[in-house]
DNA sequence: GCCAACGTTGGC
DNA sequence: GCCAACGTTGGC
């Protein structure tokens, strides 16, 4: 079982939005490394630390599981979406996505000023400096620890 | 709003 | 293949 961090500007999508719709395609995503990730490496079942990004308070506010094998993001075919790709079609698409369910939300948000200088979190690719990554692999070891924070 | 860090594009 | 220019991300 693997663990990742995904990270989604609350404005977009937030926590609220994912327990309230319980599971969600994960679209939008236009970087090859984080489109490899679900692509290449998700399973189904492996937990997603949920990351809210660009807001008032950074961090880590909930869980949901990986519920879908990948498969093509139709909204790279849609120009009316904001995620059109017109470098994609329908026989060759270039970005695949996974399903994402509602797991929980924390009581409170582990705050990326938190996470930053806790060093058993040293090497999470969120706190590094400048990461822009919007979809990570974290740790057995970091996501115990990441846990153990709600404690 | 600022700006550092980064990924992508495109001319050469 | 190099690299400058550009656009975007995201913390602050």
């Amino acid at each position: 079982m693997n663990h990742w961090i995904i990270k989604s500007e609350p404005t977009s999508y937030s926590i609220d939005d994912l327990a309230r719709d319980r599971r969600t395609a994960w679209e939008g995503v236009r970087n090859y490394q984080a489109r490899n990730f679900m692509r290449d490496s998700m399973c189904v079942g492996d937990t997603v630390f949920f990351y809210h990004s660009n807001c008032a308070e950074p961090g880590i506010v909930g869980e949901g599981r990986v519920c879908s094998a990948p498969y093509d993001d139709k909204t790279a075919l849609d120009p009316q979406s904001k995620y059109y790709d017109p470098t994609s079609t329908k026989e060759k698409n270039r970005w695949q996505l996974v399903d994402v369910c509602y797991v929980r939300t924390y009581p409170h948000t582990l705050a990326l000023r938190t996470l930053a200088c806790d060093p058993a979190l040293s090497g999470l690719e969120v706190t590094r400096r400048g990461s822009r990554l919007s979809i990570s692999p974290v740790s057995e070891v970091h996501a115990g620890h990441i846990r153990s924070l709600l404690n």
